[in-house]
RNA sequence: GCACGGAUGGCAGAGCAGCUAUGCAAGGGAUUGCAGAUCCCUGGACCCGGGUGCAAAUCCCGGUCCGUGCUCCA
């Protein structure tokens, strides 16, 4: 089954084919770093690493761009605060961003585009707005005319301008003064005193928050492009914004052809979000559970569910992962990952992962597979089977499940980590030795109470003993 | 209020017309002094009410409940 994604504009899931055969471009709206990042940005970013390494193994040429927002009301607020220049709060930010990404497997994009680095795009834009009588001057900023293009209202959230214009509740009207109408957007805003600004024929001032998004995804990936991402909660007024100003900037229709969007992090039935207070930074997170696990617990379900967040999860994700980590290393001791190719069950499970991920990235069936060949694995490893099963094996989850779906350490880390793991198991050796050659006699003399107390001396010093018919086993855990 | 999604065993979570999902948990067993690890087996579900079909968890209609969006938000 070849490739299909759903597409949040038409609704349904269609074959993909891309704009130019045999490449992707991607573009997916980033973070605007004012705090530390949070599970809903790990989600996003995860969600779209998938997407990109899936195509990239079906051999597309990706184009891969996102972006941070490195100019807003809130970090000016945050810089307020502290009294320091905003660039210091959206760079230790953007820091800690890449630290967690880097930690979750999630690879670096082709272009990480900063608002304040397309300042002049910005403002071309705008001014083509102005031109086209799309955009007016206000007393505050700039503003998109909405009632200009009421043709393109709604395309993704499936609204019309007389369902927006009766509001929600009164909510409305509390931005934005100087709008014609609550529905038009800011496209430049005047700063007020002591705020950070750039010059522009409007006066001084900073973009609005839609325009850079349309601003950055022209500048590096061209008029049309493939694919545009990002959080479910930006479908409105994000990405609405991102049509009106991009089609009417451009005069075409259709600036994306695929619109994705990832689901939320629930807690306790609800979105987690900063402004409910009910966010968990995903630094906090590795406090108790381990970042390759915790990218397990993010892809365990397709990227558009939601995903309720609690401390069960946590634990189920860690359970699994230490099975798959633990599995692979246990084998890799025996041999080195190889050739799966002719491997009548590697086969058959090859192609349901295929199809899985051919069919909306489905990483929940993917990860079926992957249990199965662990579970295989295991089974081959205790009852000796021939090396070039194991081999095989291992290859194939040293494809499947670390270079696709991300969820084992790089190579390096292993490495270091076997070896580390050696190097401790020498160190220790002759003491464990010593020690469980105590415990055997007691044992021998059915003197539980001596030979469970070695055990525990043993586990004070991470040694975990395994007994079997070959006799006792040990090894290091962490 | 309006728009868009969702409702599957104790829990997580696929499937979206016919074939055991899967994992965790539970029960039983193998191994075991105990523990651990591993393996085998078992039970258990498709929100409610109609309809269409030889056949519906899966399609259609009508409810109910939940989430998201309508303000900044991944």
């Amino acid at each position: 089954m070849p490739l299909r994604i759903y597409d949040t504009r038409s609704r349904v899931k269609n074959f993909f084919t891309p704009l130019v055969k045999g490449k992707v471009s991607i573009y997916v709206c980033g973070i605007t770093p004012y705090s530390p990042s949070h599970l809903g940005h790990a989600r996003q970013a995860i969600s779209f690493d998938i997407i990109t390494r899936w195509l990239r193994k079906l051999d597309f040429e990706v184009t891969y761009i996102t972006n941070f927002t490195d100019i807003d009301d809130k970090i000016i607020k945050v810089a307020l605060t502290e009294n320091v220049d905003f660039q210091k709060i959206s760079e230790r930010n953007i820091e800690n961003y890449f630290h967690v990404m880097d930690k979750l497997n999630v690879l670096r994009a082709d272009k990480y585009s900063r608002v304040t680095e397309t300042i002049p795009e910005i403002i071309d834009m705008i001014s083509i707005l102005m031109d086209k009588k799309h955009a007016y001057i206000a007393d505050d900023g700039v503003y998109f005319e909405i009632d200009t293009a009421p043709d393109k209202y709604g395309q993704l959230t499936g609204q019309t301008l007389e369902m927006v214009r009766s509001g929600a509740g009164g909510r409305v009207g509390q931005t934005g003064g100087g709008k014609r109408d609550h529905r038009d957007f800011a496209l430049w805003k005047n700063a007020k005193n002591g705020e950070p600004y750039w010059p522009s024929p409007w006066g001084n001032g900073r973009p609005g928050w839609h325009i850079e998004c349309s601003a950055m995804s022209l500048k590096h990936l061209g008029e049309t492009f493939d694919i545009h991402g990002g959080g479910r909660d930006l479908m409105f007024p994000h990405h609405e914004a991102e049509i009106f100003q991009s089609e009417c900037c451009l005069g075409r229709e259709y600036v994306v052809k695929n619109w994705l969007h990832n689901g939320m992090i629930n807690v306790d039935g609800e979105k987690m979000s900063k402004s409910l207070g009910n966010f968990t930074t995903i630094s906090d997170t590795f406090d108790s559970i381990e970042p390759l696990a915790l990218r397990y617990a993010l892809l365990n379900a397709p990227y558009r569910q939601p995903i309720e967040f609690n401390q069960t999860m946590l634990e189920e994700s860690q359970i699994h992962y230490n099975r798959l980590l633990n599995t692979y290393l246990k084998a890799i001791n025996i041999t080195t990952p190889g050739d799966w190719s002719e491997n009548i069950f590697l086969n058959s499970v090859t192609e349901r992962f295929y199809d899985g991920m051919n069919d909306d990235f489905n990483t929940r069936v993917a990860f079926v597979e992957v249990q199965s060949v662990v579970k295989k694995l295991q089974e081959s490893v205790s009852n000796n089977s021939k090396i070039t099963h194991i081999s095989a094996l291992l290859g194939w989850l040293n494809e499947f499940a670390g270079n696709v779906l991300g969820l084992l350490p790089d190579e390096d880390k292993l490495n270091s980590l076997a070896i580390g793991l050696d190097k401790k198991r020498k160190n220790l050796s002759s003491t464990v030795e010593k020690l469980l050659e105590q415990r055997q006699k007691a044992r021998e003399e059915k003197d539980w109470k001596s030979a469970d107390r070695i055990r525990d001396e043993l586990n004070s010093i991470n040694v975990v003993v395994e007994d079997s018919p070959e006799g006792p086993k040990w090894k290091i855990e962490e």
